[in-house]
RNA sequence: GCGGGGGUCGCCUAGCCUGGUAGGGCGUGGGAUUGCUAAUCCCAUGUCCGUAAGGACCCGUGGGUUCAAAUCCCACUCCCCGCGCCA
């Protein structure tokens, strides 16, 4: 949710927004109701101030038992005139509130302007590709010859995009978290484990209408649906509260399963485990004030790094294009890890400056003073490690000619063991 | 799942029975007073509309009754206590 004061003053600023993202939205359309809408609370209010004048009036006479019955009748026409004017308002109100919930965010001039991903623009690589003296295999290749997933038995118990992680690759999967959660908590985040399922208001808090559709399950019968990362969670932790400016930034370090409906992904990745409905993520939140929310970005995406260089996977980082940003995000960085299976490098993490959009829609403020007026602060989230991909890159950055992969340095001790 | 108690302004609390402008304390900021400190007093401290003056809204949420609802009625929700069931 945007500030709708800048809407109002300045719409031209949306309008270049929306080009950039390349969407379509009734943005004349959207002005319009704010205009009705401020109009029809004008009057609403009018009238509820004459009511108040004539109840306080009518109490007054009581208290001094004159007649007040000509008052009361007076009361009774002013009350249901209020009632259809309120329902013309709640109308107003209504539309105003769908179309303000699916206008996305803004976007810094630091993005590159582009319809989609072929815009977006790589603005570092690290680490040396490694070369292999012998045929290689993709991790799909790999994962079944080792017997360490069983896809066929999965898609007959949930379906496609479902696996079963066996032996050491269950391993890898804790050691993954385990040692993103150590990092973490070194950098002075503070660990979360969310609750995987919200409820409505939550989720719209965290992401736009839309996306329901394409990527949240909803649990049948319930006001719940189920994360699609702990960020959806995180982000209404704090929900309808006022900060204390002194606690932030708030940094967590949220560790959950993410379940996504991946629709519209027909047939890309459709075998192995790089697209899945089901993974682990250790996610970085943090609530930080608007004037560090820059700062704190930059600062996760070089956490990010840093734990990538410490497993020796090689990457380049994505600046993404205005068009293929997310809606609630105003800047986003995509790492992208060298996956020699596949010869390319494949998105594993992003990070996301959300400003202060989410914040706006979760009525999440901070304040210094108590006689302050209370600000929306900013929420920024990246991924630290998704596990399911960064294991396809660890097994085929790190496969051996016998066939089998060694383990990264840094997360031997997570397993026991040196090779899967 | 059953029974009981509860949800009031950033925090704490009064008001609810008996309907008529939500009061007090704490914290925080500003001011007054004071030789300094302390104490005391005054003002400010949720949301929306409005350039402003001002006004409306806000008592967990949604309905209802009423001229009028924090207050009465109904439903839902969350928290606490007890019982039951359970990894």
């Amino acid at each position: 949710m945007l500030d709708p004061k800048l809407i109002r003053d300045n719409p031209e600023k949306i309008r270049e927004v929306l080009k950039a993202r390349a969407l379509d939205f009734p943005l004349d359309d959207f002005i319009k109701s704010d205009k009705e809408r401020r109009e029809l609370i004008i009057k609403t209010d009018e009238l509820r101030k004459t009511k108040n004048q004539i109840s306080i009036e009518i109490a007054r006479k009581k208290k001094s038992n004159e007649d007040a019955a000509g008052l009361i009748g007076q009361m009774q026409s002013v009350s249901q005139e209020l009632q259809r004017l309120e329902e013309t308002q709640v109308k107003a109100e209504d539309t105003y509130k769908k179309l303000s919930l699916t206008l996305p965010n803004l976007i810094h001039e630091s993005v590159p302007v582009g319809k989609d991903e072929t815009a977006n623009k790589e603005i570092k690589k690290w680490g040396n590709m490694p070369a292999f003296d012998f045929k290689i295999l993709d991790h799909i290749d790999l994962t079944q010859n080792l017997g360490l997933v069983d896809l066929e038995r999965a898609a007959k118990v949930s379906g496609a995009r479902f696996y079963y992680l066996k032996s050491q690759l269950v391993r890898l999967n804790q050691a993954l978290i385990q040692s993103a959660l150590d990092f973490l908590s070194e950098k002075n985040y503070t660990p979360i484990q969310p609750p995987y399922m919200i409820n409505r208001n939550s989720m719209e808090g965290a992401i736009i209408a839309e996306d329901f559709e394409d990527v949240i399950y909803k649990v049948e019968g319930e006001d719940l649906y189920l994360i699609g990362t702990s960020e959806h969670a995180i982000a209404s932790m704090h929900g309808d509260e006022i900060i204390e400016g002194k606690s932030l930034p708030l940094r967590y370090a949220g560790v959950s399963p993410c379940f996504r409906k991946e629709a519209g992904a027909h047939g890309r990745d459709q075998k192995g485990i790089f697209r899945v409905h089901q993974f682990d993520k250790v996610e970085q939140f943090v609530f930080s004030r608007p004037e560090e929310s820059w700062g704190e970005h930059e600062r996760m995406l070089s956490l990010v790094e840093e734990f990538y260089q410490k497993i020796g996977i090689p990457y380049r980082i994505m600046l993404l294009s205005s068009g293929d940003t997310g809606k609630v995000s105003a800047k986003t960085y995509d790492l992208e890890a060298w996956m020699a299976g596949q010869n390319s490098y494949r998105e594993v993490t992003s990070c996301s400056n959300c400003l202060e959009f989410q914040a706006r829609r979760l009525k999440i403020r901070f304040r210094d003073r108590t006689d302050e007026q209370p600000q929306y602060l900013h929420t920024l989230n990246s991924t630290l490690v998704a596990t399911t991909r960064t294991m396809v890159a660890i097994l085929e950055n790190f496969q051996t000619k016998d066939g089998h992969v060694s383990i990264p340095r840094v997360l031997q001790k997570y397993i026991g063991s040196s090779t899967i």
